[in-house]
DNA sequence: TACGGAACTGCAAAGGTTTGCAGTGAACTA
DNA sequence: TAGTTCACTGCAAACCTTTGCAGTTCCGTA
C-alpha cells in the first residue's frame, strides 16, 4: 500500500537507482532531476523503507538507551537529552527499563544489540566482563561507569563529594555521616573512596552507612542510624535518598538545618521544590545524555576502538539544607577522636 | 559476520526455511529436527534479523511512544509501563519527545509511522485532523485525549475534579479558583468544564485562571492572582502547578492549609514529598500506558477500525494541603454571591 | 577530427527472511 | 492392496533498497 522506490520512479521515468541516489547521495543526480523525483516523492508520500536500507547497508540507525529504572527521576532528563542529541543525528532512540535487575539487563542487551547501531547502558548492574562481550558485539558507551576498553561518560562524583564534605567541615561539622547507595554501583564507590579520604584529610569523624537501595523510602529507613551516629551532617548517595532523610527527620521533628545538614547528589528537578530546598552535587545529566549519543555514533567508522572516557565537571549547589554546625554554634563536638571513620560497610 | 539462517541452515543440514519456521512457526517442525536447529543456532549465537523480517511481513515489531515532554514527572511512569508491556509482548519502543511543540509532534509521528506497527500520542498536542490523518496511515491510539475515531485512553478527571471541588467546599471554602493548563490539552478543558458546572451546583464561587504552561514555575508565577480572587481553594490542573502554587504561598508567608487549600491532579511521585503533602486526584498513568499498549497492538487483525475509548477511574487522595475553610473556622465569607463564577478565561 | 574525461543514469546483484506450493515418505483407511 | 491423508521438508519468489559497474552523452582539448 505504500508507495516504494519502484512508484515513484515509475511516476517520474528514471531508474529506481536513480530515486535512491536522489535520497542517500543527491550530490549525484542532476538538479533537474532530483527536482522531479522529489516533487513526486512527495506527491505520492514515499519513504525510505528503513527496514530495507538496514537489510542492505546494515546499518539501522537506530540506537537502544537502557536504564535501571525510566521512573527515577535522575534519569529522564538524560533520556530527554539523549533522544534529542540522537534525532539530530537522524537516529531513533529504543528507551528500555531493567527495573534495576542486572538479568533483565543482560537479556535487554542482548535482544536490542542485532537491531541497533549501538547501545547506551545507563548506571548498568551488569558485571564489567559481560559489558565488554557486549562491546565486542556492538559499539557501546557506559554512562556513570567505568569499564576497561569500553567508552564511558562518568561525572566526577568524587571531586562532588570532596567539595560537599569540605562545605560540611567548613560550616563546623565534626561528625558526618556518608548514607550509601546500591552495591554495584560505580558511582557509590566513587563517592565513598572520596569521601573517606576527604573525611581524614579535613579532619572530621565519618560514619559510613549502606548499602541502601538509592530511594526515598530507604533514606527515611536510615535515619535512625543516622541519629544513633551523632552526625550533624549527612551525604546521601543521591537526591532520592536525601530528602528520604529529610522526610525522616522532619516526622522526628529534627530540624533542618538547624540541627542536622542534609547534602544529596545530582540535583534532581525535586531537589529544588522540596523544603527546605536541597543543598546538592550537581551533575550534568542532560550533557551526560548528549555526549554519550555522540561518542557511540563515532564509533562507526573503522577507527572502532577510541575507548575515550570522559569526565563531566560536577558542582556543589548550596540551598537551603545546610547550615552552620554545633561547634560554630558552641555545642561541643562528640567524643570520638577527629578524622576516625567510624564505620565502614564492606561492599 | 553475524550468524544468519543460512549459516545455520548449513550446519544443521536442513534447509533455510525449515530454519525459519523453526522460529516462527514451531508447530510446523519435527521436534527432533527443531532441537538440532534450535541448539545450532544457540551455538553460533543467532538472532533472526529484525530488519529483513520487517521487509517481507511488513510488521517491524516496534511501537513509537510519542510525548511532550519525558521530563514532566507525569510521562516516565507511563513511559515505563508501556514498554515492560511492549517488551512483554515481543515489541521494542521507540520513546520520542515533543517540547511541548505540535510542529516538532508532527514531524515527528511523520517519521515515525512508516517504521512502526502502530504509535501511542500521549497527551499530543496536534490538531484533531492531523491526528485522524496519521491514524489512515498507521495504528494509532491517543492517550488523554478524545479524538473522533481514533482509540483513546483517558482519565475520568471530570470525576475527578468534581470530587476535588465537592471536597473543597465540604471542607467549608466558599471561594474556589481553578488553575488552568495549557491551552490545547483536553484534559484541561475537561476539568474546566467539571469544575465550572460543579461549583455551580454546590453553590460556591470559582474564578478560573488561565491558560497556562503545565509547571511548577507557572503555579507560583499564579499566586498573585490567586490572592487577588480571595479565593481560599484551589484546583491547579496538575501536581506540577499545584507544587508551584505552594510554593508560591510559602514565599509569601501564607500557610497551607491554614489559610489557603490546594489541590493537584495526577499524584505524581513528587507530591508525596512536598511539604504539605499534596491533595491530590490520582490519575492510573501506569495502568494507561498498560492499556494503549494492549489496544495498539490489538489493531493488527483486519478488524482495524475498534475505535474503543477507554475511561480510566480516578480518585481523590486527601493529604495535607487541604484544611477546614473560613466558613469552618468562623470567619466570613466573601461578599460575592453564592455560585457566581468570578472569571472565565475562554481558550 | 579524435580523444579523454566529466556528469549522469541504468543494470543487476545482493542483503536475510518468510511463505505458498509442491514433493516425499509413512501411516492410516477401506 | 490401493488409495488417501498426514507430517514434515525443500524450493524459489518476494519484500525494498543500495551500490559497483558499465553505458551514454556532451564538452573541452590537442
Amino acid at each position: 500500500m505504500p508507495a516504494t522506490i519502484r512508484d515513484v520512479a515509475k511516476a517520474s521515468g528514471v531508474h529506481v537507482s536513480t530515486v535512491s541516489r536522489t535520497f542517500s547521495s543527491p550530490h549525484l543526480v542532476n538538479q533537474e532531476t532530483r527536482n522531479r523525483v522529489l516533487a513526486v516523492a512527495e506527491n505520492l508520500g514515499y519513504r525510505p523503507n528503513r527496514a530495507a536500507r538496514a537489510l542492505i547497508t546494515g546499518r539501522t540507525h537506530n540506537i537502544g538507551l537502557i536504564v535501571a529504572d525510566i521512573a527515577n527521576p535522575f534519569f529522564p532528563p538524560l533520556i530527554k537529552a539523549a533522544e534529542s542529541q540522537a534525532r539530530d543525528r537522524d537516529y531513533h532512540v529504543f528507551v528500555a527499563d531493567t527495573n534495576e535487575d542486572s538479568v533483565t539487563e543482560e537479556k535487554l542487551v542482548q535482544a536490542l544489540a542485532k537491531q541497533v547501531d549501538g547501545v547506551l547502558l545507563c548506571s548498568p548492574r551488569m558485571s564489567n566482563d559481560l559489558i565488554e562481550r557486549v562491546g565486542r558485539d556492538v559499539p557501546v558507551v557506559v554512562v556513570n561507569r567505568l569499564v576497561e576498553s569500553i567508552p564511558a561518560v562518568v561525572m566526577d562524583v568524587a571531586q562532588g563529594a570532596r567539595t560537599a564534605i569540605e562545605h560540611l567541615a567548613g560550616l563546623g561539622h565534626s561528625d558526618l555521616a556518608l548514607l550509601g547507595g546500591p552495591r554495584g554501583s560505580w558511582t557509590n564507590r566513587e563517592i565513598r573512596r572520596s569521601v573517606i579520604a576527604t573525611a581524614r584529610a579535613v579532619g572530621v569523624n565519618l560514619t559510613v552507612l549502606g548499602p541502601n537501595q538509592p530511594t526515598e523510602i530507604a533514606g527515611a529507613a536510615a535515619v535512625d542510624a543516622i541519629c544513633r551516629s551523632n552526625a550533624t551532617g549527612i551525604l546521601a548517595y543521591n537526591d532520592l535518598m536525601a530528602i528520604g532523610v529529610l522526610e525522616g527527620l522532619h516526622n522526628r521533628g529534627i530540624r533542618v538545618p538547624e540541627e542536622i545538614s542534609v547534602v544529596g547528589v545530582d540535583d534532581i528537578a525535586l531537589s529544588r521544590l522540596v523544603r527546605p530546598k536541597l543543598t546538592t552535587v550537581a551533575t550534568p545529566t542532560a550533557a551526560a545524555g548528549r555526549t554519550a549519543v555522540d561518542m557511540l555514533l563515532a564509533q562507526r567508522g573503522e577507527d572502532r576502538r577510541t575507548t575515550a572516557q570522559v569526565t563531566l565537571h560536577t558542582e556543589l549547589v548550596v540551598r537551603d539544607s545546610t547550615g552552620p554546625g554545633p561547634r560554630a554554634t558552641g555545642v561541643p563536638a562528640s567524643g570520638t577522636a577527629r578524622g576516625q571513620v567510624a564505620s565502614y560497610a564492606k561492599e
